[in-house]
DNA sequence: ACCATAGATAAGCAGATGCTTATGTGAACC
DNA sequence: GGTTCACATAAGCATCTGCTTATCTATGGT
């Protein structure tokens, strides 16, 4: 048993990390790129990455001397898979995720 | 400047707390409820409800001498707010999202 | 072959976290 | 008023986290 939540959830915990995280939402970007503007050493945002990417949250590919890194799909399949447990509680959103779903039927 | 989502996702970190509020997805429960089945002191489940409740994730009412903890929608939200940013990430998942949609109409 | 650059890993440490036991508070019942 | 039950809070402590500095690995350029 191997509980995937746990790790998805305790490495979104951590502000910085979410930040991380939330550049990478618009993008592919290398480990250099996300640092800039974020006041965090090489090394914290390598061991944040390190987090991320055994949460499945964050994919990594080596292209030369850099390490890209994006959005794992599969990671916010799982949390978009348990925040479904609570849609009984947010009636007052469903007009929002229509207008979205139509969005993406475009 | 209050970074709510820090609260909520520290709070679903915890395997035990992620139980609990799991468990109040079902519906409305007492702490005492609660605590069945999850080896778990009377004072751990009081400061794990606390967190939950500082979240925003979780509500209380006074019943006589029994507290009430049900699901806070507006923590939900929240929660469904972020993941919105990543719904690029889950196109696969749109189908399952229109049957919800669907059925919640009914 | 050498050096520079991008990134990972190691070790150590200050602060946070979750548990414990003990005690406090509030409501019901006699 | 006193006791019991449901829950909250306090204090202490072992463990975990995220940072730091130092070092290692890997790729590219010359």
């Amino acid at each position: 048993m191997v509980m995937v939540e746990d790790d998805i959830f305790r490495a979104l915990a951590d502000p910085t990390r979410r930040a991380i995280f939330e550049k990478l939402a618009d993008g592919c970007m290398n480990a250099s790129a996300l640092r800039e503007g974020m006041a965090i050493s090489q090394p914290a945002m390598s061991q944040h990455l390190a987090v991320l990417r055994g949460a499945g949250l964050v994919r990594q590919t080596r292209q030369g001397r850099f390490v890209n890194y994006d959005v794992d799909p599969a990671g916010v399949a799982l949390i978009a898979q348990w925040l479904a447990k609570y849609r009984a509680y947010w009636p007052a959103r469903v007009d929002a995720l229509k207008a979205v779903l139509k969005e993406m039927d475009q």
